[in-house]
DNA sequence: ACCAAAAGCTGATAAATATCATAAACTGCC
DNA sequence: GGCAGTTTATGATATTTATCAGCTTTTGGT
């Protein structure tokens, strides 16, 4: 690594995390309006970013760390409806749509996000087709899978649910060299990816853990079988 | 009603229904070109539009009656994520990210649609920002309210997801002079809604109607206190 | 290093929901 | 109009999940 790097990468053309989200699909141009407006911010482990209510008037680019997204409910818990990290963009759908945010934004490790203000954005969206329609593919992906969490969380058990977090964690944030996942969550997290109470949360990774599915040190979880956990996933 | 209704309507530039959903944004000539690839289509009630898995070359656009949208969970049953009626397009999704679909489509009531196939969508996608960002911006909503689906079905107990559904029907798809609702669902069709079994929904209508929330005459159900129904929504 | 607060854990119990069984009411059909 | 098949209804019971209470462990701050 060179030792201009840090200034390298500041310039959204140059950032890598680009390569995942719609930003892509700008153009110069409008890549240098972005990247002349936007600011870099760090957020420690357990701050917001923005909460349910607020208008943005900008989006959120995730360059490092993992934030959760949810939405308070009316008996008092947080439902997690998402986990956001490296290359994703928060925000976007209350700048489209013109309206508050439906989702609170909390870190759940240490972050470093972009915050790009809304007018570059919505500009380019009125005269880009290629980029709006980007975007718009991601909505449409987006919009697939909170159908399937939709049916995940009608139909399955807790039990299934959790089996289901745990491969998601596997899969989305990888596991460490100790064979940890990289993503370590509080049991009172879990519970709310899940939709379930704390407690609950509890007894099942105490019982997937006496079973061998899964093993932990201190707060860390790593999966030991995983082949099992996706047969209670599936039902058997 | 003069005697050419049926052929002012069988045109997309004069069809009512149009006002609704994102066709509006499209040019003359551009919904030209849809009006000339379409095909009307009667679909008798519980008939398939399409399922699970298909790969759709074309939208559905409805013009009369109402069609579930399910997901077929690995429990064997189907969860019903979306009720679309009257303007609301179906299979867009499926169109715009090149993917199977992952909903079924099933007329709960006699229906009226138009099959637009989708090169006249896809390149309208292209060309057009104004169509794009419109058809946007009805994802952008489509999602949050999946956002609020996601949180209702893991937060809300089963009785409050059934007076919400009540509720929702209402709103939807309001009632008849006799204080029915319009759209009478079977009770395994508003389990399948509300995400739990058919003798659980059976047995929430016979309490709802002892205590005097709702009426019922054969299958269909009228709101006789929605005030109350609110209030148990709200938790109360 | 120590203390207070938070997070994690476990048991007992209550509440919610699913499942199984059975019967009545309704529907389409010849 | 009557019969077969489906839908609706209700009871009994089992299972799942939440809640409450008390305890231990971990964490962060000074």
């Amino acid at each position: 690594m060179s030792g201009n790097q840090k200034i390298m990468d500041s310039r959204c053309e140059n950032c890598i995390v680009r390569q995942f989200n719609s930003l892509r699909a700008m153009n110069k141009e409008e890549l240098k309006k972005v990247s002349d407006s936007k600011t870099t911010k760090k957020i420690k482990k357990g701050q917001p970013l923005f909460e349910e209510g607020e208008k943005l008037n900008g989006v959120f680019c995730v360059r490092n760390g993992v934030s959760k997204l949810s939405k308070l409910s009316a008996n008092g818990k947080d439902q997690i409806v998402k986990l956001a990290s490296k290359g994703e963009v928060m925000g976007q759908r209350s700048v489209i749509a013109e309206e508050s945010t439906n989702l609170s934004a909390v870190a759940v490790s240490d972050m470093e996000v972009c915050f790009i203000p809304k007018d570059s954005i919505v500009n380019t969206l009125h005269k880009n087709p290629n980029f709006t329609l980007e975007v718009l593919r991601h909505m449409a992906h987006d919009l697939k899978e909170a159908d399937d969490v939709i049916v995940n969380m009608s139909q399955k058990t807790v039990k299934q649910r959790m089996a289901e977090a745990f491969l998601y964690l596997k899969n989305n944030f990888g596991e460490n060299a100790d064979g940890f996942l990289n993503l370590t969550l509080s049991r009172e997290d879990m519970a709310n990816v899940v939709g379930t109470a704390t407690e609950s949360a509890i007894r099942i990774i105490s019982e997937f853990k006496k079973k061998g599915y899964i093993n932990t040190s201190g707060k860390k979880i790593g999966i030991a079988d995983e082949r099992k956990l996706k047969d209670l996933v599936e039902g058997y």
